[in-house]
DNA sequence: GCTATAATAGTCATTAATGACTATTATTAA
DNA sequence: TTAATAATAGTCATTAATGACTATTATAGC
């Protein structure tokens, strides 16, 4: 219920529509989960057949129309509904790309090491994009500190067990 | 495809059939994604489909027969190219659990520490889970060492994030 | 003025994943 | 000894999610 959750909280500020939404949650350095296009406007769409959203059709100049939707007040109650149940609870992350590491005794170490470089350097990239930003966000952000602490966190571990694998080659 | 890296991975080390998977899969403190048993025995069938796993059906006294699944070289191959793919490159985490948290200003200051105060101790007892491992596990599964890390980590994060919020009420 | 590219706004066929269910056998407690 | 419960081994109907595709309009470069 977390997409619900997003969609209606994003929704309470202000009106959006299908495209709009799915560019904002695309590559959104302070989104903490994956939504993409065409599930962005499914979930719209059962929100709106719900009754938790209504939309109105509008056009700008020549361009097609577009479902620009607006949260109603049973949404609102569900919002609330859905928000709490997500701060009382905790819902565990999932960590796919640890999942190779258990395995990582099956490779060479001198291999393994090179292949734990790679991905180092991608790790860097990504705490380089939080770094650029301006710190207004993060005081109203919550998500984007805690991301940008978790990545800076997730280098030092990563640093780490690279330098044990490389203590094993001597 | 991490799913299929950790299925490939299992059976590279012993034969197994799906109950049997499903049931490892199952809760496991030590593995850092999610799998369910119609998934698994999906998965399983895929798998077999495209030549990457075989089964023989065996049977336990009266009990119905079962498909014990093990890998072949063409597998191994597979299993290979995977692993290096997951180690070389980092797959995103997601953290469903955090969309709450960039919208817990919507809620009174007072009922937001209290839903919090739950959500701690609901980390809590997953952390004790972790203490309760024996020392071997850590050294032989890095995944297990690495969550043990992680929610300790997550709350001292959250133990912070309610100080702040408590500040706001004085 | 024309063409290539980017932005806008979505749909659709297919794959991934799950909750609920089925069915049998072993085990425990009364 | 029999009723209830747990363990074994899965299937199926449905929902969730995605990659690839469609179609139009604005814009920039030549």
């Amino acid at each position: 219920m977390e997409k619900k959750l997003l969609l209606l909280g994003i929704l309470i500020s202000h009106d959006v529509h299908g495209y709009e939404l799915s560019e904002m949650l695309k590559d959104n350095l302070g989104i903490s989960i994956e939504m993409k296009k065409p599930n962005t406007y499914r979930l719209l769409g059962a929100l709106e057949k719900d009754g938790l959203i209504t939309y109105t059709e509008e056009q700008d100049g020549n361009r097609p129309v577009k479902r620009v939707y607006s949260i109603t007040e049973a949404g609102k109650k569900e919002f609330e509904r859905l928000l709490k149940e997500n701060i009382a609870n905790y819902a565990e992350p999932e960590f796919p790309s640890m999942v190779g590491i258990d395995f990582i005794s099956l490779l060479p170490t001198k291999e393994a090491v090179e292949l734990l470089n790679t991905r180092l350097a991608a790790l860097g990239e990504k705490v380089q994009a939080f770094d650029a930003l301006p710190a207004e966000i993060f005081k109203a952000h919550p998500t984007t500190a805690y991301l940008k602490a978790f990545y800076s966190q997730e280098i030092n571990w990563l640093k780490e067990f690279i330098n044990q694998l490389k203590k094993e080659i001597d």
